[in-house]
RNA sequence: GCCACCAUAGCUCAGUCGGUAGAGCAGCCGCCUUGUAAGCGGCAGGUCGGGAGUUCAAUUCUCCCUGGUGGCUCCA
């Protein structure tokens, strides 16, 4: 589902070749290059030259023939026909990137790639060398201007060494092949060889692409309708008042500017340890994490309830596989329009990836489908466990991005706009509704980004001004010049954390291609197959984040001097009996059988009543009953109830009924681990 | 993926200007029999994240790798 790299804003020439670069190597061919198929052999050398920072990827070849494409930078100057492809043999390939820090010192940077060059050049034993502008290489690139001084000059003074050099076109895409020579590689460098030699030529998405020439305008929409234009200067979001909004002033400061202010670790990240849910597995692939069994049950819990709602709103459960052929030809297109980065799968004869929503798994049962209009709204839904995304390393942050997650995808079949614009207020509700029983405040805990087309905006205004009536506060509206993804309007529900992170939990989107694309129809009521419209619903974003935004929300709360806890029903354990002194167990466990159908368990060390006490605190324990002399006879019981602080007497079976009420509609598991607290191992000190 | 930083007992951390390490908590044993967030004593617990290099000697210095955090980029 839920795509969602839509944001956009003007790239400088810099940085949209830096975008092009990580997708470059993130495109599904180079990728599969990049794990396995070819391991060049090859000499190479890959070094940072000290002092002056420039970057250079050596590689001495066979021949090297390179093609001119588009251009990558406006002012490059136009090439004659004669420079715009060119072949090199025998020669060390220099794959060269200037750093920012460079600027200061051009002919210093020169001289230092000259001599690196001159080193390598004379341990392969050749002349002539290949410069080969590579912006890639560099994480902190210097200005194009600054970089081709730098270049000009490293070229003299290679010449000036007796060199044959051939340059390549600067701020160009180029098109590349080289036949590496093969000598035994260095183990530092294969990668960096697979990325280079491998791929040829640079493949990016059309969705990449798009987003680089994207134009799209910010606003504010008022619940009463009023639009209010938003501006950004100095990373500073203008155009409207947000005195009171003060979260979605974060949130749009987010999206447009990019800004991070704290510098903490995410507060849901340490109590996702501490609380023995969820921990990251390092055996695995990072992103990937191991689940204790409070947190299995905290996660299975939410999982159930999620599926449950779905299926009452009528979706049709199904179950899709967790890969898909690289070479089908319509998933082949779809991934296309999809810049996400895949996990890539060798089976015994294919390559394949793994999904990274249950979109296509589920297009490919409607399009074997025999649909009328009458059924229509059609929805499908299934709980994906897991959906995979190879996010790059520094991207990953606890439960909130995650490269295995679980996520609930609902794509629903309509047959045109206005059914489509019907059903997505259905769902909303639906989404709606479940937050607020996950235990989320809405709409207080989130915030709507929703992306239109001008197009969809103009003829479809009234609906997106009900919507924000309907959310209740004012929404981010992101409204692009032309359709360049698969969707014209989707919607996400951001929850913004403490460190002014955003993330997107409920999104819906109205798709207009993939019908088509998957060859997916129904029979109208003129007897005509028609291509529907297809709405893709996250109802809950992923459970993952689902559990991120509790845990944040209760860190929240503790900082601001309340107990933090999770919603009785996710409670792991709801009622801890804590006896006071050893022959008080007995008495303790009478009780029981009187509060059925709660997660009751037994502190049955021999701690003291304090330590008791504090133990169930720190799990979070929403109630805690003292069992002790006073009690053993019958009679009223003392509660400790977290979310109130207060110590109250009730009775056994008001305090069943209390909790029954406050967990009414929600699934119900038993202890995740053993009754009596002493027989729990520890899985997390 | 890039840059910076971090990695010592199950957990939180101290320490070693290069000579293989300590505390508190948790665990185990014993005492205490407790009335609402840590009762007392003892015992045990470490290839100082992994690999390579320098050195008579590396947990300590260097490089690489792995994992994590922050930033960039990206995103559900």
């Amino acid at each position: 589902m839920p795509i969602t790299r839509v944001r956009s804003r003007t790239i400088s020439p810099v940085r949209w070749r830096q975008t092009r670069a990580a997708s470059a190597i993130g495109s599904a061919n180079d990728r599969s290059l990049f794990h396995r198929t070819r391991r060049p052999t090859g000499t190479l050398y890959f070094g940072t030259i000290s002092g002056p920072a420039m970057r250079i990827l050596f590689l001495h070849v066979d021949s090297l023939e390179y093609e001119v494409k588009e251009k990558a930078l406006k002012a490059a100057p136009d090439l004659p026909a004669s420079k715009r492809r060119a072949r090199v043999d025998e020669a060390l390939a220099a794959f060269i990137s200037a750093e920012k820090r460079d600027e200061a010192n051009p002919g210093g940077a020169a001289k230092a790639a000259a001599e690196s060059i001159e080193d390598v050049a004379g341990q392969v034993h050749t002349k002539r060398i290949v410069l080969y502008p590579y912006a890639h290489l560099s994480s902190s690139l210097a200005a194009p201007g600054p970089a081709q001084e730098i270049l000009g000059l490293l070229e003299k003074e290679l010449v000036a060494r007796g060199f044959e050099v051939h340059g390549s076109p600067f701020g160009y895409y180029k098109s590349f092949k080289v036949a590496v020579k093969g000598h035994p590689l260095s183990e530092l460098s294969r990668e960096i060889v697979a990325e280079a030699a491998a791929s040829g030529k640079e493949e990016v998405s059309d969705a990449v692409k798009a987003e680089a020439k994207l134009v799209s305008h910010w606003h504010i929409l008022e619940p009463d309708g009023h639009m209010h234009h938003l501006s950004i200067k100095d990373g500073k979001v203008g155009g409207y008042p947000f005195e009171g909004h003060e979260r979605l002033r974060t949130f749009a400061t987010y999206e447009m500017a990019k800004s991070r202010e704290a510098k903490e670790e995410p507060a849901h990240v340490r109590l996702m340890q501490e609380l023995e849910l969820v921990d990251y597995e390092p055996g695995s692939d990072p992103g990937n994490l191991r689940y204790y069994p409070k947190g299995k049950l905290i996660k299975a819990l939410l999982e159930e309830f999620i599926s449950e709602r779905v299926r009452e709103y009528g979706a049709l459960e199904v179950e899709s596989p967790v890969m898909y052929d690289f070479e089908h030809p319509a998933l082949k297109s779809y991934l296309n329009r999809f810049p996400a980065r895949q996990y890539i799968v060798q089976t015994p004869n294919k390559r394949a990836f793994l999904r990274f929503s249950a979109c296509f798994g589920q297009f490919l049962i409607m399009k074997d489908m025999v649909i009328s209009y009458k059924q229509l709204p059609l929805p499908l839904y299934e709980l994906t466990r897991y959906s995979f995304r190879a996010e790059q390393r520094g991207e990953l942050a606890g439960l909130r991005r995650l490269r295995a997650f679980t996520m609930p995808d609902c794509h629903a079949l309509v047959s045109d706009i206005e059914m489509a614009k019907e059903e997505l207020m259905v769902r909303f509700e639906l989404a709606w509704n479940l937050l607020e029983d996950c235990g989320l405040s809405m709409p207080d805990d989130l915030e709507v980004g929703m992306r239109v087309t001008q197009a969809f905006w103009d003829e479809h205004k009234d609906f997106v001004i009900a919507y924000a009536k309907r959310w209740g506060k004012p929404i981010l509206v992101e409204m692009w010049s032309d359709q360049f993804f698969y969707f014209v309007q989707k919607y996400e529900w951001n929850f913004v954390d403490a460190n002014a992170k955003a993330a997107a939990l409920t999104t819906d989107q109205i798709d207009t291609e993939n019908a088509k694309r998957f060859g997916i129809t129904f029979t109208d009521e003129d007897g005509k197959k028609r291509h529907p419209l297809i709405l893709h619903l996250s109802p809950s974003g992923a459970v993952e984040r689902v559990i991120y935004a509790l845990l944040e929300k209760a860190a929240a709360a503790a900082k601001a001097g309340r107990p933090p806890m999770l919603p009785v029903w996710l409670s792991p354990t709801q009622v801890r009996l804590v006896p006071v002194a050893a022959d008080d167990v007995e008495y303790a466990r009478t009780l029981v059988p009187r509060l059925e159908g709660i997660r009751v368990d037994l502190d049955d060390s021999g701690d003291s009543l304090g330590k008791k006490i504090r133990n169930a605190e720190k799990e979070w324990v929403p109630y805690i009953v003292v069992i002790g002399k006073k009690e053993a006879g019958g009679g009223p019981v003392n509660v400790r109830i977290r979310e109130t602080k207060e110590q109250a007497e009730m009775e056994v079976d008001a305090l069943r009924r209390r909790i029954h009420a406050e967990t009414k509609g929600r699934p119900f598991r038993p202890l995740a681990e053993p009754f009596h607290v002493s027989e729990r191992p520890i899985f997390r000190g």
